[in-house]
DNA sequence: AGCACGCCGACT
DNA sequence: GTCGGCGTGCTC
């Protein structure tokens, strides 16, 4: 018989299977992880065995060496998925294969086992013996033989300590055939369970129970379909996803839950766990290799059913299916910027189909994407719209910045409205978060006096300020101009760069308010390890009255007595250069103002902006998703923009510029060939340069398309496959990439 | 990755 | 002649 192996050369770009013969008496499934020795130096090299022939085309073919698995390491319905990945995201199989294993496991994490004791004898004996060993000269043998009396089986280390003795002691027992030692299979607990209080389902209010009612029938009828959630912040939406779980778990499916990487914090897990204890398994990015590698095992043995984790949780080894959630699916995380760049909606909705699973996609403010599915019938939409307390949602306020350096001379940035409320909440004693989205270096250039907003005249985007070069670019085409001295719309001087840290804001609260406890929460204080956790302890304990920070601070904290949000400048993520700007602001927005007044209190939000009359800001005042959806899908539609299609960035990155830049102007040859017979393609924006045009040390060439990927996969798949190796050029397919850069 | 093969200039 | 430089291509 022959195997058809799959090997991990990683370094190689051998993306293809090679025949291998089975000796005789060898026992291989497809799935197992065979050794072989491969080119004519005969090296060792690992693969998976991913198809079992009768006969190969090739003579002379060299033998399996050793088989590492007894039963498949992946299954055959995994195995499928990869060459599905592969060929949708323009990937080698084992880059896709790579997503389904637990990172590391080529560099030896390796199951973790512990030493045990237990008695061979009866505790009766047991304890005669030890009083006997105590009265003579073996009288820590005898403790640790009352410490057996007490907890057995014991793990040797737990007994070393108990008794005062070591090794030899209880080796001297095992010789008398008093003791057994053997190993077991342990598990790195990624958290303690116990310090988990149990909770029961709640009684759901109507909307919930019309939700719930809908996807315990799916599930208990393996129907495949997606669902649109669309539920205003406090909706009750993980009650929601807890029963649907629960009845998951009741028929014997599997679930899994996606949250977004910022989003899994302690409280979040608490949830879950506190629900269904020993049958979830959480991954996120602070787990150590080895524990990563546990918690894939015990989905692969079946010993839980329901996973919690971030993105690449969504490969999680499960067989059966029920029901795969998407929590704040609007989350730009979701996708991957590293090949294979994915989308975890995509990996859903796939492997949904597979085994007869429900997708659910839940949000406050769903992309406009996923709802505009829902409004064609693609998906289905549920709704709900009452907070589950039936708390009122916070008032919001937009204060105008414009008049805050004209008209008040003041020229901080926190304008005189929000320096009163925040006066007023510390003499109140009740809590204020302030958000302020200072992304990265490069900012915007706005007009202080008219809000003017400096875009690029061919992509109608707001361009970035390059310190180094001193110019203006536009990160769509590349276009570049001088940084403007006067507004070219009223003449002002007063036309500058935004962007100020949360740091300057800590200093900016400290002068204004001496004696108010100010914790500040970013990716500079929240770097280490837990360090986001204490922050947000800290603040939970009373230990703050004001807590500055990035997006970090919009997620899922549930603080009951704060009652006043500040969003420092709604403009910073209003003009971010991309076309998304508008949906991540009223997403960003509405979610911040959703913090406020989660308790008895009604909240109140400022939104500070240069520009008030701005829709996206009013619509979020206004709490009125279904407007802004509106208003934005209609200009998404005259400007073709996602969902009207999709953008697909073609990218040539290497050491040598020249050959970079070569390599690019080839694939646009071929592109604008391909364009001679069809009008798939819709427009073709470079090649240029890209945005950042260099990163460690590769340079970067790129060309962006737009046109519907799926009908220009052909094109798509022969560019991937061109190899330029020899002169050290990559070239990366990226459908709607979340990072234009 | 490594190794073979083959195509060219330099050299006892 | 033929030795050895490296560029290219193959590995079941």
């Amino acid at each position: 018989m022959i195997a058809k192996v799959i090997l991990n050369n990683r370094q190689h770009n051998i993306d293809q299977c090679f025949d291998y013969e089975i000796p005789a008496q060898m026992e291989v499934s497809v799935g197992c992880r065979v050794e072989v020795l491969f080119g004519r130096g005969n090296f060792f090299a690992r693969g998976i065995v991913v198809e079992i022939t009768k006969s190969s085309y090739f003579k002379n073919l060299k033998e399996i060496r050793k088989v590492l698995d007894k039963e498949p390491f992946v299954s055959e319905s995994i195995l499928n998925l990869c060459l599905w990945v592969k060929e949708k995201y323009f990937c080698s199989f084992y880059q896709a294969l790579r997503l389904f294993l637990p990172p590391g496991l080529e560099s030896g994490a390796r199951e973790k086992t512990a030493r045990y004791a237990n008695l061979k004898i009866s505790e009766d004996e047991a304890l005669s013996l030890a009083e006997d060993m105590l009265s003579k000269r073996a009288k820590v043998q005898g403790q640790m033989l009352k410490a057996l009396c007490e907890i057995h089986p014991i793990k040797v280390t737990e007994l070393y300590t108990l008794s005062g003795g070591n090794a030899s002691t209880l080796s001297s027992l095992a010789k008398k055939g008093l003791v057994e030692i053997f190993s077991e299979r342990v598990y790195r607990e990624a958290y303690n369970k116990n310090k988990y209080k149990p909770s029961e389902n709640y009684v759901p209010t109507p909307e919930q129970k019309k939700v719930i009612d809908h996807l315990k029938n799916n599930i208990s009828a393996s129907k495949t379909e997606t669902i649109l959630l669309r539920g205003v912040t406090g909706s009750g939406k993980t009650e929601v996803f807890l029963q649907a779980i629960d009845h998951c778990i009741k028929q014997g499916k599997t679930a899994i839950m996606l949250v977004p990487e910022i989003s899994l914090t302690p409280q979040t897990v608490n949830r879950f766990v506190s629900r269904f204890g020993e049958s979830v398994a959480v991954i996120h990015s602070r787990l150590s290799q080895g524990e990563r590698f546990d918690e894939w095992n015990k989905i692969k043995n079946g010993e839980v059913s329901v996973v919690v984790g971030a993105r690449s949780a969504i490969f999680a080894p499960f067989e059966n299916i029920g029901i795969i959630i998407l929590d704040e699916e609007h989350e730009t995380s979701y996708k991957s910027d590293t090949t294979p760049k994915y989308h975890a909606k995509d990996i859903a909705e796939k492997r949904a189909k597979e085994s007869g699973a429900t997708v659910l996609l839940a949000s406050a403010t769903p992309s406009l994407h996923s709802f505009y599915k829902a409004q064609n019938g693609e998906y289905t939409l549920f709704e709900m719209t009452h907070r589950y307390n039936e708390m009122e949602l916070p008032e919001v306020k937009i204060v105008d910045m414009r008049g805050e350096l004209f008209n008040h001379k003041n020229f901080s940035p926190l304008s005189l409205t929000l320096q009163r409320e925040i006066a007023k909440n510390l003499e109140n004693k009740t809590k204020t978060i302030l958000f302020l989205n200072r992304r990265g270096y490069s900012t915007f250039t706005s007009c202080r006096e008219c809000g003017y907003v400096l875009e690029c005249t061919d992509c109608s985007v707001s361009m970035t300020y390059h310190k180094h070069k001193n110019t203006m670019v536009c990160h769509y085409c590349g276009k570049e101009m001088p940084v403007p001295e006067i507004c070219p719309e009223c003449g002002s001087r007063h036309i500058k760069f935004f962007g100020t840290g949360t740091q300057k804001i800590e200093e900016t609260l400290l002068d204004k308010f001496p004696t108010a406890r100010v914790l500040r929460m970013d990716t500079d204080t929240t770097s280490h390890k837990g360090g986001h956790e204490e922050i947000l302890s800290a603040f939970g304990r009373g230990e703050a009255d004001i807590l500055v920070g990035t997006q970090m601070v919009t997620k899922g904290l549930d603080f009951p007595d704060v009652t006043l949000v500040g969003v420092l400048a709604a403009d910073t993520s209003l003009c971010m250069d991309d076309f998304r700007a508008s949906e991540k602001s009223f997403s960003l927005l509405t979610q911040v103002c959703g913090r406020a007044g989660r308790g008895e209190i009604k909240g109140r939000a400022i939104i500070q902006t240069y520009q008030p009359q701005n829709s996206t800001v009013v619509f979020a005042k206004d709490h009125d998703y279904l407007s802004f959806y509106e208003s934005e899908i209609a200009s998404r539609k005259r400007l073709n923009y996602p969902p009207f299609c999709d953008i697909i960035s073609i990218m040539a990155s290497g050491e040598n510029e020249e050959n970079t830049a070569k390599f690019m102007e080839k694939i646009n040859l071929l592109v604008k060939d391909y364009m001679k017979t069809n009008d798939f393609i819709s427009s073709v924006i470079g090649p240029s340069s890209a945005p950042l045009s260099k990163i460690k040390n590769q340079y970067r060439y790129r060309m962006l398309l737009k046109a519907d990927s799926e009908k220009i996969h052909p094109l798509l798949k022969s560019l991937s496959e061109i190899k330029e190796d020899a002169k050290k050029v990559f070239l990366s397919i990226d459908i709607n990439p979340t990072n234009m850069l």
